[in-house]
DNA sequence: AGCTCTTATGAATCATTGA
DNA sequence: GTCAATGATTCATAAGAGC
């Protein structure tokens, strides 16, 4: 199994180093454009595409011309209003020359709690794809679900709950089901992904679930194939895709966060297992 | 009971007619940009924000103060890549003076069966909000739903710490206090609505579930309030709005669907059930 | 193995108060 | 005024312990 390779440093720099062409895919959730500075050093809204726009230049060269790059983001309610440069980072980063191919939703099976004079609780994400070509790499029979867990996106199957009650067992690993995914009884899934917020790694303000990257490296990539993440976080992209035997590219800015992944990498246990 | 008010003709027309700040609720499902003309007389994507826009600045007129807007929309797919025009929508109506509220999803709980090379098949659909100021009309209890199954047993025994107030430890000011929410049977929804896509109107191309501008009205508007639909189509909105005791107001500029919505209109048996 | 019960916690907003 | 800090509000899920 490869080693994940994991940078710290501003990932405009550390992408500068990267030969173009040879990224699979492209995971990643930078941190959300934030006026009142919270847990994550925000960038302000009106900056945010300016921000962006130069590390996403460098995305574009490096990733593979059939690879693929899914933004996790969602913008936020302010003073009563969305802002709106999540909007206009599409549009910029499609005049940049990204194509963008799709916008997955991921429906939040349990999202905070909290109810406003003027709003409900946000219980949803985009996912959104960009492709440099129009013809990219898609196995979508990976991501084939079972007809009898089949209600509308759910992922019951992926749940990380079962792979780890499942290895704790018998050590065999978890992934017991997977090969039953591909079969007379699976059909495909749609664009929304229903997932509870649940996540391994505790220590970070925004942390997704391991179902999340998951569903993507599964559809995006092929064992060997290579995965970017440029807002590493507390690595959940890279500890997932390295548990999937695909070659893991994490960049952190915080050392903090960064010293997390690398002393997790030092615990085998905790990132090497079977994976069917 | 009220008597709808539909109207035949090009809304943009018919909305200069109207009086200032008289509506409460504007609920509508636009035809979708398409540039291969369909059913509904499609207009072009690069032309929609300035179709549209003149048409929003009358609903701009004619919404009360206190009043919404929600646009029911969907960007398709065109050769292989996602249209912008809604992103350049919501961008020119916040020029124009709306105030972009929020974004709820629509997540198709049975969506068709379907799948594409380079895609899934979409079980989403935006409905987005505007409003004319930070203050509107929101009748939150009109649309709780009943608590989820874990309260039956979770509230049954409450320890020490469910009886207090507990704040969560990640400093994110979350908290909670068990012992407030015992003899709760309805809790507050989110903003993802997830129902099924069957109508009551088969002879539309682009109808939707009377569940969804239901929710809206029952949401936004109270008895006696004013609803409008500047594109009926088969009527669902109207028939909605009319049953829940609301003013209801269509323009519908296709003489067939006019003619449809009149007809159902004169058969009272089609349009009175029973609410529940 | 399977059930019940307990506990922890997840990218949140807005009104109010104070500087 | 304008801007920043603080308090109030609020569900559903999964892990884990116990029987």
């Amino acid at each position: 199994m490869p080693i994940p390779l994991i940078k710290l440093g501003d990932c405009l720099d550390i992408l500068k180093e990267f030969p173009d062409n040879h990224i699979d895919l492209i995971f990643t959730s930078p941190p959300y454009a934030d006026r009142r500075k919270t847990t994550y050093g925000g960038v302000s809204p009106d900056k945010y595409v300016e921000w962006f726009l130069p590390i996403s230049m460098e995305l574009l060269r490096v990733l593979k011309p059939d690879g693929t790059f899914i933004l996790n983001i969602r913008e936020k309610a302010e003073n009563g209003e969305l802002s709106t440069y999540v909007l206009e980072l599409v549009l910029a980063l499609r005049k940049q020359g990204w194509l963008w191919t799709e916008e997955f939703i991921w429906h939040k099976k349990n999202s905070y709690p909290g109810k406003w004079p003027n709003r409900f609780r946000n219980a949803w994400e985009r996912l959104l794809q960009f492709n440099k070509n129009k013809h990219f790499n898609m196995y979508q029979d990976e991501v084939k679900i079972p007809i009898g867990n089949w209600a509308t996106g759910r992922l019951k199957n992926l749940s990380e709950t079962d792979k780890i009650r499942d290895n704790a067992k018998n050590g065999s690993g978890f992934g017991k089901n997977i090969s039953n995914w591909v079969g007379k009884e699976s059909v495909y899934p749609d664009n929304v992904l229903y997932l509870s917020t649940e996540c391994s790694n505790k220590n970070h303000s925004a942390a997704f679930p391991d179902a999340l990257p998951e569903w993507f490296i599964r559809l995006f990539t092929k064992e060997g194939d290579t995965v970017l993440d440029p807002f590493m976080g507390s690595g959940t992209t890279v500890f997932v895709a390295n548990k999937m035997n695909r070659n893991a590219i994490g960049i952190e800015i915080k050392p903090e966060y960064f010293e997390m992944v690398k002393m997790g990498m030092e615990k085998p246990n905790q990132i090497i297992f079977n994976w069917s």
